[in-house]
DNA sequence: ACATAAGCTGAGGCACCCCTCCGGTTGTTC
DNA sequence: GAACAACCGGAGGGGTGCCTCAGCTTATGT
């Protein structure tokens, strides 16, 4: 995200005039080199509401969208931030998010994930995880699943201690993700 | 931390060349303007160490740890990076990492946090605040409190669930927090 | 009052980066 | 093989940031 587009363009062995001949602005760019990325995801997000038991199917869930990011840091970026304006952005960012709220309120549902959380907590361990990765990619690559696999554990229903701070709104929730996109 | 000195400057109502000639690196800015954030993490800090329950103290200091963190973006940058070099960084780190060790391990002595929790799980907790709090100063001040009480329900001992996944090592957690200080 | 020191200024050199645009190259079609 | 379209290169204008240094201003001390 936050790559010089002229250094891109000395890498790729094209002139700057022809990197943005092919893709007008930076995210036209970074939609396309996410592709894959995002079919990556997308098999993987599919495979875990296959998952029978709604638990399995949540870390199931999360392991996969982790993975990814940790293999992608344009991935990584882009997961963190809302781009408003962009139509494409923000259907997949909406997918996803519908996605996530049917795999946790499955969970909840069924008694194994506790019953507060809500969508934005799980942006938060997106948030986290991607702050994660970008300190641990050089130098512990799988660190990422240890933070995964501890916070687990204050998710689960019968570890539940109540929170002394409500979620986010919807409206915060975006606004920071739009604040991320043009700050950090 | 990306802050323009030049900027810095104007704002402060002084030409480029004052602000070089007091503080000559953008770390020594960064300590001068800093103080102030140390002195009141470090009286926080020992309130929070003279609580008799370990849990309590720990509980305590992590929660001052993030108040003042959440308050100062110069200091939300400065606790996820290392500055090899600068012996006056290095020692406030060193201080503070020995500080949430003792900390950490007397709860984990009196069994009320998990025992495989190591320093690196707590760096990681600052790395995440940090990224969070990035995200929500603007719009959710407060958030942060939110996602503390919720990993406490991941670092509590009773019930936890092994993790597979080994804490990242000493020179794992200081090289990505040197990475942090050249990159993000 | 004068010398010396300390402090302040901002222009300027260097390095990036963004984005545009025009001239040149390659490909296509008839 | 001519006309046209699609494509590519990269110089260049505008912007920002880093840091230095020569010259000017303001103490300080005797």
């Amino acid at each position: 995200m936050e790559a010089s587009l002229e250094g891109i363009a000395r890498d790729a062995g094209v002139a700057i005039g022809t990197l943005y001949r092919h893709f007008p602005t930076r995210l036209d760019l970074l939609l396309a080199a996410l592709e894959p990325r995002l079919r990556e995801f997308a098999d993987g997000s599919k495979k875990a509401l296959e998952i029978d038991d709604p638990w399995d199917g949540f870390v199931s869930y999360l392991e996969n969208l982790f993975r990814v990011q940790a293999g992608d840091r344009g991935f990584n970026d882009f997961l963190s931030r809302r781009f408003p304006g962009n139509a494409d952005t923000e259907r997949i960012h909406d997918q996803m998010c519908q996605q996530i709220e049917d795999v946790l309120t499955r969970a909840q549902d069924a008694g194994q994930v506790r019953p507060d959380i809500t969508l934005a907590d799980i942006v938060n361990l997106i948030w986290s995880n991607g702050r994660m990765i970008d300190a641990t990619t050089a130098t512990a690559p799988t660190a990422w699943r240890r933070s995964l696999y501890l916070i687990l554990d204050a998710y689960r229903a019968e570890r539940a201690h109540p929170i002394p701070e409500p979620p986010m709104t919807e409206k915060q929730l975006y606004d920071a993700m739009v604040h991320l996109s043009t700050t950090a």
